[in-house]
DNA sequence: GTATAATCGAAAACGATTTTCAATAAAGGT
DNA sequence: ACCTTTATTGAAAATCGTTTTCGATTATAC
């Protein structure tokens, strides 16, 4: 029974604890913005030298059916990794640095009644992403 | 001068006119859904059957820039294409047979405030997919 | 028509991701 | 602690979508 909560719930649905997972889950619960495979890989390095990019993607692709990380869409990068917030939310990207917050509390269900009345659609999910300059490259 | 606004437009810029941009372009006006580079290509075959994949990945990089189509993100395919609407708008999906419809006049000045405020971003610009059932499919 | 340079398609190169497979090591039982 | 089982690992190879290269073609201007 870790305490981490991640690793805990890796464990709890079947999975080894291994130096390798470890590594990557502390990068990507710590990363500030999204990474691409290649970034966690670089960075998960430092806590365990021997791992290799397979098992990047491999530990990527099980946090991901975890939803404990997300996947994040840029206009031409759409493989970069951020950690998922609890329950519906959205991501702020700053678009100089890179860092990412998470936000909730859209209200968009009049505009999903409008366009559902246009278009004949019935509106099921969306996705939302903002872009913006965060407070330290505004003002710094 | 073609007829053809497409056309106008690409030779306008200086492009000159071919066989395989005419085929890349009619396939793309005429597509209700987002085409991937390959789908192009079979689809732009049947009219011009000499056509190249190569070309076909450079001329949807051509009508790209020019604004003409714009790129279609899903949660894993990013490399579908759908003809460009005029100004700002938005994209509706059909989850079930990916008909795609264009809508405008979302009202999220009140969001990016908020947000805004919360986060310390200052908000430049947005991203909105809204996914759901074309009337065709929730009939049908 | 001819000249010129843009454009083309085939083949090769590229690069990111996935698969294969023998070695390793985590978890559970003794 | 040790052994057994089997999930997991990393290196190498394979794969696959995309880009580059390059000689042949062809749209356009004269
Ligand atoms: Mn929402
Ligand atoms: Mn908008
Ligand atoms: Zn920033
Ligand atoms: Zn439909």
């Amino acid at each position: 029974m870790p305490s981490d909560p991640w690793l805990a719930q890796l464990q709890s649905t079947g999975c080894r604890l291994t130096a390798a997972r470890r590594a990557v889950t502390e990068v990507m619960q710590s990363a500030e913005r999204a990474l691409t495979p290649v970034e966690v890989y670089d960075a998960a390095r430092k806590r365990d030298p021997r791992l290799g990019l397979v098992t990047v993607y491999r530990t990527l692709e099980k946090l991901e059916s975890l939803r404990l990380i997300q996947r994040v869409h840029h206009s031409q990068e759409c493989q970069a990794f951020l950690k998922a917030g609890e329950g519906h939310q959205h991501i702020l990207l700053c678009e100089r640095c890179g860092r990412a917050v998470l936000f909730d509390g859209d209200n968009l269900e009049a505009l999903f009644e409008r366009v559902g009345e246009q278009t004949g659609f019935e509106i099921k999910s969306h996705w939302l992403q903002l872009y913006g300059l965060c407070e330290e490259c505004r003002t710094g």
